[in-house]
DNA sequence: CAGATCTCAGCTATACTGAAATGC
DNA sequence: CGCATTTCAGTATAGCTGAGATCT
């Protein structure tokens, strides 16, 4: 599970590479990536369900393609996630009677508390990651991020 | 080739997900991903290739293996990017005297060529990617990514 | 009829695993 | 022999496309 390589090993990165933030971001990216991956993987989660949970959690009832809007997933990519959580028993669907063609998508109890556990694996990763960083360190790179992150969002909306 | 979403679009983000630097940095790397992958497409290359250019460039011949070692990729998806790069007559594979279950892997004059194009289309990237930061902004988020990285780098180092 | 919704089948890129053939 | 190198075949995940059936 600890997969290993993921960054050099035997000699010198070429500077290309780690001099470029946009690698810099990747590289970053890939180690939090696999940290959530197995960090999920030991609580029998993936990402994927972590998303879905914390917007049916947090905006209540939704039907798959709004979930999908909201959370930045591909229509097909919910219907497999929903079978899997359905599965598990930590989402409930039913047919939305005011729209026949929807399907309306609720958290259930056992759903809830599953997300709690995942919230302390989440917490437990940022320590983990951020670990370098002081807490003005901390709240600059995510101040940064963002401002990037907006920056791209406003772009894409503007197409 | 705008593929589009990658972010929401019909509601919020759960706060749970825009709040955490984990996730933070992955949808940050996801955008900076999508815009090398479009620039180098259009160059008719992909990330892989730029890695591989850029360290027979850097360190000058190598064995595959340790070339792979060099920038984290994984030695059997370096036999396929060789493959497709000797296909283009960007580097040359001559088996090496000295051991022989070694290949020795130069960069030819094309293959020098090709990266200047793909540096460009790096260095545009950047801008883009970065535009809404300051040149002080830019130097902190280098700095706070690289220690990110010196940190997870010893952290495998040390397992 | 246009358009939304759900579903399924399949594709790509990245990254990894396992195993074989060859050579040190 | 153990170990490194190259190669191939296969797996898994994230994200995407295209198309069909159903419904508004």
């Amino acid at each position: 599970m600890k997969t290993h390589a993921e960054r050099p090993v035997g000699g010198a990165t070429p500077a290309r590479l780690n001099s470029k933030p946009s690698w810099l971001i990747r590289d970053v990216a890939a180690h939090a990536s696999q940290l959530v991956a197995s960090g999920f993987a030991a609580a029998g989660a993936r990402s994927y369900h972590y998303r879905v949970l914390a917007a049916l959690e947090e905006f209540g009832p939704k039907s798959q393609a709004a979930l999908g809007r909201s959370i930045g997933m591909d229509p097909s990519d919910v219907v497999a996630m929903l079978n899997e959580l359905a599965e598990k028993g930590l989402i409930e669907r039913t047919s939305d009677p005011s729209d026949r063609r929807r399907n309306s998508i609720t958290i259930t109890p056992a759903g809830t508390q599953h997300l709690q556990v995942l919230d302390a694996v989440v917490a437990g990763i940022q320590d983990e990651l951020l670990a370098p960083l002081s807490a003005d360190e901390r709240g600059d790179l995510s101040r940064l991020l963002s401002k990037l992150l907006d920056h791209s969002a406003r772009g894409e909306a503007a197409s």
